[in-house]
Parts: C-alpha cells; sequence; structure tokens
DNA sequence: TCCCATTATGTGTATTATGCACATAATAAG
DNA sequence: CTTATTATGTGCATAATACACATAATGGGA
C-alpha cells in the first residue's frame, strides 16, 4: 500500500485533523481486514478457523449474548447471512444459543467453553504479538490512546 | 448491541490493557462497517453509490495511485474480485486506470475529478456529522487522539 | 545474454454467499 | 383485542466470490 495522506491542515486549528484521524482508521481497517492478519493470529494461536466464521466469532465474544438482528447490524450483512453462518458456528460447538429471558423472541448467541477457549488462545497470541510494539511505547502515551479511542467510538455511537 | 467490555485490568499495569484497546478497536469497526452509516453519509453529501463500491472508492482515494493486487491485499478480497470491481468505478466515471511509470505491469488506479468531486463531498459531510461530537472535545485531546492512533497504526503495519 | 521464478493483471467458470420474499412467533402500541 | 413492529429462520434467484488459467512484465542468477 502506498501512503498518499491528506495534508496536515494548518496547526491553529486542530479539529480541523479530522480527515487525518479518518486516514488513520482507514489505515486501520485495511489492518483488520487483511487476510494474512487473521492467519497470522490463528497461527500463533495454534488454531484453524474459516477466515469468514472468525470475525463473528470474535464479535460474538466481544457483544454475546446477542440476537442475529443485532449481531447482522453491526456486520453490515444481512441477518438471514448472519443466522446461517452462526448456525455453522454452532455446528462447530463454538457458539450456543439460549432463549432469551426478557424477550422470548430472540435466541441469543453465546460463546461456549471450547469457543470461550478460542478467544483467549487468540487474545494471548495478540498479546505476544503485539509485545514488541508495545515495548516502544510509554504507559502513559498507551493509557491515552486506549482511553481516548473509547470516548471517541462511545461518542460517535452515542452522540448526545 | 450490548456491551460486554472486557474487565478492566489492574490499573498498575497500562500495557495489560490492551483487550481494551482492542475491544474499542472492534466498536469502531462495527461503526465503520454499518451499511446505514453509509447511507447517512452519502444522503448527508447529496450522492447515491453502490454499497459495495463505496468503500472501494474510498480506498483508492486514500491509497491511489495503487494497483488492483495492494488493493485487495488491503480489503480482504481476492485480486479477480477487486479487479472487477474498479472496471465497475471507471465504467462510472469515478476512477480511471494509468499504467505506472516504474513498472508496467501494473494498471494503477486513481480517483477522476468526479471521483474527487464524490470523495470531497462526503469528506465535508463527515466533517458536518462529528462536528457536534467533536465539539464536546478539547482540542488538546482531539489532537492527542489523532497523533496517537497514527503512530499506533504505524507501529503496527511496520515493527521494527 | 538468456532462462526462469515471481508478480500484476484480467477472463472464464463453478460455487458460494448474499439478500429478497415470505412465513412464524413474540412483543408492543392503540 | 386488534394491529403494527420486531426477531428469527427457510426457500430461492441472483450476485459476488474465488479458483484455474492465461498473458505480460520484472528481476535474479547462471
Amino acid at each position: 500500500m502506498s501512503d498518499r495522506r491528506p495534508k496536515r491542515a494548518g496547526a491553529g486549528k486542530a479539529k480541523a485533523q479530522l480527515p487525518q484521524l479518518h486516514a488513520a482508521i482507514l489505515d486501520l481497517l485495511v489492518l483488520m481486514n487483511r487476510p494474512q492478519q487473521d492467519d497470522i493470529l490463528l497461527k500463533e494461536a495454534g488454531l484453524s478457523l474459516d477466515r469468514a466464521l472468525f470475525p463473528l466469532l470474535v464479535g460474538i465474544e466481544r457483544f454475546g449474548p446477542i440476537g442475529v438482528v443485532a449481531l447482522a447490524e453491526g456486520s453490515g450483512r444481512d441477518h438471514t447471512t448472519v443466522s446461517r453462518q452462526v448456525a455453522k458456528l454452532v455446528e462447530l460447538g463454538l457458539v450456543e444459543r439460549r432463549p432469551s429471558a426478557a424477550d422470548a423472541r430472540v435466541h441469543q448467541a453465546v460463546v461456549t467453553k471450547a469457543g470461550r477457549r478460542m478467544t483467549d488462545a487468540l487474545a494471548a497470541a495478540r498479546q505476544r504479538l503485539a509485545a514488541p510494539v508495545l515495548a516502544k511505547w510509554s504507559e502513559k502515551d498507551f493509557e491515552s490512546l486506549v482511553r481516548l479511542l473509547r470516548r471517541f467510538v462511545d461518542d460517535i455511537a452515542a452522540p448526545e
């Protein structure tokens, strides 16, 4: 990939850096979208999983218990597609469905123990792979990044 | 979407916040993947474009001039698929191909004037939509977010 | 210089994934 | 007690995808 970043705006108004933020987010999306990335992570974790199912399992671990409609909204695909993909994860024993106590319409998806083992292994692998990079970061800067990105995402998701 | 965030680790070691960072990134991916988001942005910009072609156009604007193989690597799809999608953008007059001066094998994709007008309109729309959120941010915090995220992405992309 | 492995691109084709139409069940609103 | 809305899932037609393959260009090494 080349690197045609937007020109830096005048330093006077920081809010003019929105294009720079957008560019950084696009770069991040590229990194996350790379199938290699998933492969490297899976290999490091010593696991094997269909590339299409991978993000879904991670998503269920992150957001579950969650219904397929909500899951579909977050993944940008039709709920019928997600429904079938979740069924595959259930077949693999990585995810299970359970009725919601609050609303009998929703069949919540949750990771099973086997699924949890897999996501835990992935988190550990991620930690190992990120370690060399994080070593160059001060704890202060890293803490700031986590805090600010969390705040930004929350603000965008629910502007008040 | 529910909100089952990883428990906060002990405050002693900030690097232990990697799972929190990963969770925030996942949330960001959800926001970016939402078709609604694209629709809202397109509507605000007064434009219309196939949902599948939208991220590709933005990607070409961000990373172009770029070949289809490199573009495919960044989007997580096969290069043949991307080749056909780029052809559609060319048909629409939003993108054009040009031979690379350095390497005659690559047919670089670049946005045309019409494509640039569209991405400019999208950037302006993004600015307008983000304004209410950014208003709550101090310039200092926002500048820190942009700087730290940029650095993080660069570090992950090219660990040294 | 001349192979030859590698890389970038694109087309044909089979398969898969996707989403629409539709149906069912539960909930909420009136 | 209707009636609209929401969550879920299946059948089916279509579009998207990737694999196999071909072509052209590059670069390295003999």
